[in-house]
DNA sequence: CCCGAGAGTAGACATTGACAACATTGTTGT
DNA sequence: ACAACAATGTTGTCAATGTCTACTCTCGGG
């Protein structure tokens, strides 16, 4: 284990994650907006010019800040979704798999802020992909539905990512101060019912 | 009309306004996170310090932006709904409003995203207020639905913001590059009839 | 054994937001 | 008419920051 306590030899040897592990909690605690490479060698007890040879750009910085989000993201709604013991149960499993983002997105304001709004640009396509990989989950839940005909017909990709997106929406709008915390769990279950009343077969049987 | 070729006089006379026009063409050009007001300054031709008489805080002309954008949207959102004659078409006016607040959150990324991500701290109740005005019509809407019985019962404002939040993610997802603006039509158009499938009354009388 | 690449350091620079002290203008009470 | 006075702009200054360049240390492989 890393003490700071430690005399540092003239490598750190470990700058790299540290220099995460310090981002996410000033991330945590002042937003992206305040945070400062230079802060970060401080706390961390190194030169100011240190965190250079890991991170091209604050912008690099915060790329990966975002990209392991979408990472841990998307194993929490993995685990989420696989808790559910009954694999056909498929209201079950998405009420997990909406109520594991609004956990995620709501224990990690700004990490969320921060991968919302993180543009792309051109060849950044890590934080693309991660992103992907993390909704992606949802179409693979909308296609088993609709195999066993609880779903009705459709673009799977699309319904996912509209759910997703309604999710995504509500934390966004919960998490902005637009609305009250105390309403999100109502919206999320208003958002899943009505989804899935929306979703079901025409002609039932 | 002001000239740029005018001699300036000591007061400039309009400064607040030029504020706002020249933060939202940088904004549009460079990002939020570029824009510097002493930039601001240079361009309008005043001295470094001016914009502080009218803003005192680099947050507070960026605040002054997302409740501009939030009346102009607003604004938007009812023109389109009330452009559809038949004040019944209760489809036709979800989806007007749905395409309308894409095409402004399209037409306007960093303002959308200013408006999304600013998080508004205690006190600052104007932009709050100004983003309840504009989503709150869709309140309306549903509440004029519930009552001709095209709508199930249930919370109107509840499943407003539902609506809303979908939309909202939508073109958070596109315009943050997670998914291309091409699909945008469709998934708004998806987003809406499963809407109003899942919305109409059990017993269709 | 040495030497070169990787990793950290030190110094410099331009830019920025914020502040204070001062200048100019428009307004208002008398 | 005119003297305060409040708005509005200006200049100067300061600390902080991101980024760049040149230098230093350390270690592992030829």
């Amino acid at each position: 284990m890393p003490d700071t306590t430690e005399q540092r030899p003239y490598h750190h040897g470990n700058l790299r994650v540290e220099l995460l592990h310090a981002a996410e909690r000033s991330l945590r605690a002042h937003g992206a907006e305040q945070l400062s490479l230079r802060d970060l060698a401080r706390e961390i007890g190194v030169s100011h010019a240190a965190p250079r040879r890991h991170f091209a750009d604050r912008r690099a910085l915060l790329d990966a800040l975002a990209e392991s989000g979408f990472v841990r993201l998307g194993a929490r709604l993995r685990a989420a979704v696989d808790e559910i013991d009954d694999e056909e149960d498929l209201p079950a499993r998405l009420y997990a798999f909406a109520s594991a983002y609004v956990r995620f997105a709501t224990e990690n304001v700004a990490l969320t802020g921060l991968m919302n709004a993180s543009k792309h640009r051109p060849g950044a396509t890590a934080v693309a992909e991660a992103a992907a990989a993390a909704f992606g989950q949802i179409s693979d839940l909308i296609e088993e539905g609709q195999a066993r005909g609880e779903l009705e017909e459709g673009d799977p990709e699309g319904i996912g990512l509209v759910i997703y997106a309604t999710v995504l929406g509500i934390t966004s709008m919960v998490n902005s101060g637009m609305i009250e915390p105390g309403r999100l769990e109502g919206l999320v279950d208003t958002a899943v019912t009505q989804f899935l009343r929306g979703a079901r077969p025409t002609e039932p049987r």
